[in-house]
DNA sequence: CTAATTTAGGACAACGGAGTCGTAAATCTT
DNA sequence: AAGATTTACGACTCCGTTGTCCTAAATTAG
């Protein structure tokens, strides 16, 4: 998994702040149960992201969370490094770890022109051209697939 | 990390074997030390390729591995499909399942276009290619790093 | 001031990847 | 045939991520 459960819910949250936090704090017990994520998981993930400056906090009846910043003014890049670190934009992929430029591992010059590009797209994605591409039915999906999995898997 | 520990030991083991099986099988006890990696952990890494038909095992003195084809004909994304699965080649990033060409997620395009790239590179790198690039320098950079954190690790 | 609401944060269980260890099975050497 | 060598494989531990649950702290509403 490129990124961990934690960075996704995250990203995911962040979009949802992002589109409902016009008038006021939005309440983690309702993106949770909007996105489908365990309330008391969400609320530290979305703790990392208070902490990191990248929302704030507000605790008491019509409190939540909500961005700290503009939508356009905080990128992918941002919400994954706080989160999962900034391993995925900088580390080699083989794990090698003398890899570098000085002594390039076999992949080196490939995954390099990877990460950078990765970057690149990761730091001008911001959460506005996100949330302008995240309808409402991705949601809509997502939870349609988890009640389909979690009905079969209840067969089991 | 991208890779997992398995996919890394298995494609540093494997472009070891590449340039040591010319004259019979290498045995795992050989590639373990190395190249630093745990012996018992390595046996079943390099079980995952033998069962994969990229290698042949052969047991008994002077067994060990051997490629199954020619370094030419096994590529990077045979590895990695061999132990971490297709998964990063297919997956959405954000984690969406719904996610697809008719209902794309946020990041889709961008995403979608690095994975077809990544996917790409991996079937075009052959073993044959990394071996040509990976000298012994790289394994020396890594025994030394391995030994150098193991010093600081030990000190704490 | 009291009660309700909501985030903060600690304790702990469940799970999977990583790593260790012991034994079985295959094969060669003598 | 006996013993040594080497892979195969099951059982187990360790640890980080994920997820659950409970209590504390902040804040509002009445």
């Amino acid at each position: 998994m490129i990124l961990s459960k934690s960075c996704i819910y995250g990203i995911q949250s962040a979009i949802y702040v992002a589109a409902h936090d016009a008038d006021g704090y939005v309440s983690i017990s309702q993106i949770a149960s909007e996105l489908q994520i365990s309330f008391h998981f969400l609320t530290k993930v979305l703790q990392q992201l208070t902490q990191e400056g990248i929302m704030n906090s507000y605790r008491g009846p019509r409190g939540g969370v909500a961005l700290a910043k503009g939508s356009a003014d905080v990128s992918l890049y941002d919400l994954i490094a706080a989160i999962d670190g900034t391993a995925i934009f900088t580390e080699c992929m083989l794990g090698l770890p003398g890899c570098g430029v000085a002594e390039p591992c076999p992949a080196h010059d490939h995954w390099t022109k990877l990460r950078v590009e990765l970057t690149g797209i990761a730091k001008r994605l911001s959460l506005k051209d996100l949330g302008d591409k995240a309808s409402e039915l991705n949601v809509r999906l997502a939870k349609e697939f988890r009640y389909a999995t979690s009905q079969t898997n209840g067969l089991k």
